[in-house]
DNA sequence: CATGTCTCCATTTTT
DNA sequence: TGGAGACATG
């Protein structure tokens, strides 16, 4: 008889078949992490131990959030749609619609994304009439963040200098501005549902009790509120299972934690550790050099990956003499693959930033070779679709200044900035919302045109289904009209109505259910899934084409065959990486990610110069090409090593007679740890300049003077 | 209000 | 180099 456990290797069977226990499960690249949790459901659930609803799946994406639930589909007879299988963005979600009350929030509130919040923000300081020269709108959005995640409210935040005072008024007025217009972001959508229930002991245990198994992907990935999140959901009774890669953590820059790994060995799963080590996707010599090069990091929880799959090839080293001529080598070797009948859509091409893609793009549109470049707008974030929503977020909650503001005159109609002026002068007296102020001074003769609009909109969209109603919002809204007039605007047309069957297909999803059925929870409900599920990159998904992107978006993915670009100092690692604390191992953990991507063979390319911000720079290899093993490595064009020489980093000013070094860690009484980035003078005169991060940021100091330690 | 000119500045990204 | 945003002009 067949079973679900069939195939299972002993860890994998280990963990998929774990009595009632929590546990940290470690699991490298390519170990079938996915399969475990999935397997580990559909286990739970096929023995009867559990019924759907007690079930909490979080994921990072959307993505995999979909693709556990259609393996537990295929899996299983049950329909799967019972488990709360989601991201952590996503549950929240549904948790705040359902106790919104609680919650302290509108029944119809809306989800700002983030350049919906950067307009906010944008608002706000010039409200407040900030100069945002001195508090650049994005550095504003990105203390806001940062604090929310690592579940900071404005009045908690220690504050040392008047700067970051001034961010934290802008913090604590940017709230208050979002509960005024009944809108969250994403980072609030957490920090609300993680306050919610740490507030309220009886809806927390009403949770507990029904959450019997908690299981996390991608666990090295939570940050701080994550984490805090979860806990919520954890009672006494309730088994965790937290899937994760130290080794893969590479959103450490956005707040992602990898501590959490360590803190919930502490806090469930008391050495209860599995560790999957077992590498079902590349030959042994791509995973002797990804061992190689990942044991020189001093971070890690350790583990070292095998395969029972032969030695393959060697890594090939094609050292270039530019980066077009890079470029050009990996578009002929692609299509020579190609001919020998690899699938394009089996070899990816990577880099380190989405810069380096043009030479690469340039290149095979000249070669004439299909490509396909991930990363990029999203169907949710056209400029098109989001007026659109602006239009239906405003029918929703007209409270919605956002909404309001990009609409108003969109498409133009005689509504300038001095009329706008007036408007938020005569809403920020009266406390109101922009929407209020414009349909209470009936004076002026567009804005009341504006406010009649939305109200015919509103009353004729009354018992239609949501597709019909977006169809008409976009005819009557004048949208339509306006993208046909432009002349490159057939695009934006279709992408409206692509608008339209994105709605049709929505009311289909159980996320679009509502309690009572009624159509603005409808609306609403589409709305957050506009926001959470920005979707699908457009743009001949299924035609075979070579895949470009940046290491960072391969992660998860595996190909046949990979090339590896860019592998020079200064891009990869990245150059302000060497000045950041840890940055160097969070750049290996991503040259790591990289190499383990390749399943057959893998190709790693550089350029000996390279064109950057306009300039042509002398590059030398990376690095991370002499941590790899010669042994591993097959030059293609010219002799190897070249990289030998450059085994030390790149060193600009370097006074000699000091132990005192680029790139060192070093503690300071005062400002606590941070990374030597420029040295200056000599002797008595020696300065450095150390990046302490956080608040304190860089500075420099006379070594004469600075009582300075290696740490 | 649309369009042209300039000035500045450059990781990584999901929700 | 080239894209985005600020400012000026018609």
């Amino acid at each position: 008889m067949s079973s679900i456990l069939d195939g299972l290797n002993p860890e994998q069977l280990a963990a998929v078949t774990l009595p009632h226990q929590s546990a940290l499960i470690l699991a490298g690249a390519g170990s079938g992490k996915t399969r475990v949790l999935t397997t580990r459901i559909a286990w739970l659930l096929q023995t009867g131990q559990i019924s759907p609803s007690g079930i909490l799946a979080v994921t990072f994406t959307n993505k995999a959030a979909r693709e556990m639930q259609a393996r537990l589909g295929a899996m299983l007879p049950l329909d799967p749609r019972g488990i709360w299988i989601g991201t952590f963005h996503g549950l929240s979600n549904r948790l705040l619609r359902t106790h919104h009350r609680e919650a302290g929030l509108p029944r119809l509130f809306q989800i700002l994304d983030s350049a919906d919040q950067l307009s906010a923000i944008k608002r706000l300081l010039k409200s407040m009439n900030v100069d945002t020269e001195k508090f650049e709108p994005k550095k504003v959005q990105n203390f806001i963040n940062n604090n929310k995640d690592s579940g900071q409210r404005a009045d908690k935040i220690e504050v040392y200098d008047p700067y970051t005072r001034r961010l934290a008024e802008f913090y604590a007025a940017y709230d208050e501005q979002c509960q005024r217009e009944g809108v969250v972001d994403f980072a609030e959508l957490l920090l609300r549902s993680d306050e919610m229930l740490a507030r309220d002991s009886s809806l927390r245990q009403h949770y507990q009790d029904r959450f019997r198994h908690l299981l996390i992907d991608e666990f090295q990935d939570t940050n701080r509120l994550q984490y805090r999140w979860l806990k919520h959901f954890a009672g006494a009774a309730s088994a965790l299972m937290a899937v994760g890669d130290d080794d893969q953590s590479i959103y450490a820059f956005r707040g992602a934690h990898t501590g959490n790994m360590n803190e919930f060995q502490r806090d469930y799963a008391h050495d209860n550790l599995i560790k999957l080590e077992q590498n079902y996707r590349s030959h042994g010599n791509i995973l002797d050099a990804a061992n190689a090069l990942i044991s020189r990091n001093q971070a890690r929880l350790g583990k070292n990956l095998w395969t029972a799959a032969g030695p393959g090839e060697l890594i090939r080293v094609y050292r270039a003499y530019n980066d077009q001529e890079e470029a050009r080598f990996i578009g002929e070797e692609a299509q020579l693959l190609h001919r020998e009948g690899m699938a394009l859509n089996d070899i990816a091409v990577l880099y380190r930033s989405n810069a380096q893609s043009r030479a690469l793009e340039h290149a095979l549109f000249s070669a004439g070779i299909p490509y396909r470049v991930y990363g990029g707008l999203r169907f949710f974030e056209r400029q098109e679709v989001k007026h659109a929503l602006a239009y239906l977020r405003l029918l929703a909650n007209a409270d919605d200044d956002s909404a309001f503001t990009r609409i108003v005159n969109f498409p133009t109609r005689g509504i300038g900035a001095r009329t706008l002026e007036q408007l938020l002068d005569t809403a920020g007296n009266t406390q109101s919302s922009l929407w209020r102020a414009a349909s209470g001074s009936p004076g002026n003769k567009g804005l009341s045109g504006f406010v009649q609009l939305m109200r015919a909109m509103q009353d004729a969209v009354i018992g239609l289904t949501l597709p019909e109603a977006i169809a008409h919002i976009l005819q009557a809204s004048g949208l339509m009209a306006h993208y046909q007039a432009e002349k490159d605007g057939q695009d934006r047309i279709d992408n409206l109505n692509e608008l339209v069957n994105a709605a049709a297909v929505f009311v289909n999803d159980p996320d679009a259910l509502t309690e009572n059925g009624d159509n603005d929870g409808m609306m609403a409900n589409f709305l957050a899934h506009a926001a959470l599920e920005a979707g699908m990159h457009q743009a001949g998904a299924g035609d075979d084409a070579l895949q470009l992107m940046t290491v960072h978006s391969a992660k998860g993915l595996e190909f046949q065959t990979v090339f590896l670009s860019g592998l020079e100092e200064g891009l990869f690692p990245s150059e302000q990486s060497v000045a950041e604390q840890h940055g160097i191992e969070e750049e290996r953990r991503l040259m790591y990610v990289a190499i383990t991507r390749a399943r057959q063979r893998l190709y790693i390319s550089y350029a000996q110069n390279r064109m950057l911000h306009g300039q042509t720079r002398y590059g030398i290899a990376s690095r991370f090409l002499s941590e790899l093993p010669t042994g591993l490595l097959k030059p293609i064009n010219t002799s190897y090593p070249a990289a030998a020489s450059v085994a030390m980093p790149p060193q600009t000013r370097q006074a000699d007679d000091t132990p005192w070094r680029m790139g060192m860690n070093v503690r300071h009484a005062k400002f606590g740890t941070g990374v030597v980035v420029n040295l200056e003078g000599r002797g008595e005169d020696l300065r450095i300049q150390i990046n302490f991060g956080g608040s304190h940021g860089m500075k420099w100091l006379a070594l004469a003077y600075a009582k300075l330690e290696i740490a």
